[in-house]
DNA sequence: CTATATTTGCAATATCGTTGCAATTAATTG
DNA sequence: CAATTAATTGCAACGATATTGCAAATATAG
């Protein structure tokens, strides 16, 4: 629990019932969450709309970010230590389980570096993989 | 026009005018496609719900492959000879450009391998980049 | 050309995301 | 610690996006 406020104060934000709850629902679990698994599953409820708001600062703060998914869903999950607000350095692969669709952010996995043809600059890589998650292969 | 015929006909699908014009205009286009674009620039105009279900039936039959973003559109693009029905082979690098905000495929530039962590099956990989396109650099 | 199967468009509905504004809550200052 | 100020929340309303059932229209097969 300290945890959560420690990552609040240190990014400035005011302490908030939402904040707190939301940021320790995140630090608790494993896979990536959608808007949806946030509004319904913290254990106090909270407007919509703070949801989304919430979120979004997280994301400005660099303390979550987005992963791309082909369904128009959005998926955020905590950032690792060195991610600062605006730039985030989430340059690791996220892997979607088709077994228990969850998203996983492989950390030590790096996005590697492409060529790109004449004329092209990037900026930001991300990778996003589909297969089978270790928990799942057992079964 | 006998290009979107044969596409249509080698995929077994019967040959409808949405078909038909929306299938023309992913071929004419260079960029991905989003539905509202579809929606809103095909010369005959099609009712949301026949987007939708073209959309979904080109992507079924391995046609149209779409493209993972962060924000929540969906994405379509015209998958290249080799993709069959059901299974995609469009291992290639999408590219957003910042500027005009296209996104391009970059046919030539394929989805490089990467190790996992033990457990993990990969099936397919997708990689997004973000930057500045050819275009967009010389202005 | 007719019968059958498929596809389309409309209507209704659900979900998703955003904005303005008033009420509430957190932080600041004396 | 109380009072002021600043920030955040929830509500209401809205617009965009996506899905489903069903009847009418169209395509294909014979």
């Amino acid at each position: 629990m300290n945890q959560t406020l420690d990552i609040l104060r240190r990014n400035g934000l005011s302490i908030t019932e939402s904040r707190r709850e939301i940021l320790y629902f995140f630090i608790n679990s494993d896979g990536a969450l959608t808007h949806a698994d946030i509004e319904n599953n913290t254990k106090i409820s909270f407007d919509r709309v703070t949801v989304y708001r919430t979120l979004q600062t997280f994301v400005e703060k660099g303390i979550i970010h987005q992963i791309p998914t082909t369904d128009n869903t959005i998926l955020y999950a905590l950032c690792k230590d060195h991610c600062e607000a605006g730039h985030h350095h989430d340059e690791h692969v996220h892997f979607i389980c088709k077994d228990c669709e969850k998203t996983i952010c492989l950390d030590e996995v790096i996005v590697p570096q492409v060529k790109f043809p004449k004329g092209f600059t990037a900026l930001q890589a991300a990778m996003i993989v589909n297969g089978i998650c270790g928990d799942c292969r057992q079964n």
